[in-house]
DNA sequence: ATTAAATCAGTAACAGTTACTATTTTTATT
DNA sequence: AATAAAAATAGTAACTGTTACTGATTTAAT
């Protein structure tokens, strides 16, 4: 049975005001002000248990550690090649490609998991910049 | 620049023959039959050497350790949700994708990464297997 | 108020990977 | 073939991100 705990909570709200999908190691060292000796651990614990019930969303992209997501309803992500920033993307009509993927496929596809990658707004601004004078 | 060595080669070769995209630890207790005393340190280094070059790939599936494929042309890959291996899969017509993202998007979209997740072949006949008795 | 279960803080352990160092291989030059 | 510089190696230590353990605290039902 699932108790209440300020401490999760605290994490949830803390994730439901943040767009930059945070680390485990931000997110702690943030909460901190406001529950000065929380655990490290804790908040792992906690950050696992809201993906798993799916109140968050846990983005592992392959360099550096895992970051976490507020918004818990299904949406893309993109990830700066330059900064390494990660950004929300919504991008409709892609739920097609599982079909596609099973075109010449014996087992079944039941979801896809899709990272994009390129510049960001940002980093797209300062190439401009640089190249031009 | 580059030296040719013997480790190098022969962890290449053994990628190009396997088709179940071995981890860093699964190459290095196979090619020992070859080199009694190589080293893991070794066997990640010229791993990840391999991928930079693109004589491989390198695949993180978010779970577990790093996989590597000895395909370097690029493909999909399916994760099974049941086993959890991993198959290669050729979808054809999933560029566009990349323009969708960039739709409302004000970055530049360079590409993307995509994982499909099911089941394979093997579990999904399992569960018939089972679900008919 | 009492109690049992859940959660906690603190810390140790763990997995996967990278970095360091002294030795060996490779390869270009004599 | 011998020499020498650069690159790669084996072996091991260290590191990063994460999970597991333990005894104390908090939650929530009685």
């Amino acid at each position: 049975m699932l108790k209440y705990s300020r401490q999760r909570e605290a994490i949830k709200n803390f994730l439901a005001n943040r767009y930059d999908h945070p680390t485990a190691e931000t997110v702690y060292t943030e909460i901190k002000d406001e529950f000065p000796n929380i655990s490290l651990g804790t908040v792992y614990r906690n950050l696992a248990l809201l993906a798993e019930i799916g109140e968050i969303q846990k983005l592992s992209t392959g360099f550096g550690p895992d970051r976490f997501d507020g918004r818990p309803e299904p949406h893309y992500h993109f990830i700066c090649n330059q900064c390494g920033c990660v950004l929300d993307l919504t991008v409709d009509g892609l739920d097609h490609i599982n079909v596609l993927a099973g075109q010449d496929f014996d087992g079944e596809i039941e979801g896809h998991l899709t990272y994009f990658y390129g510049k960001c707004p940002n980093c797209k601004q300062e190439k401009v910049k640089f190249s031009t004078h």
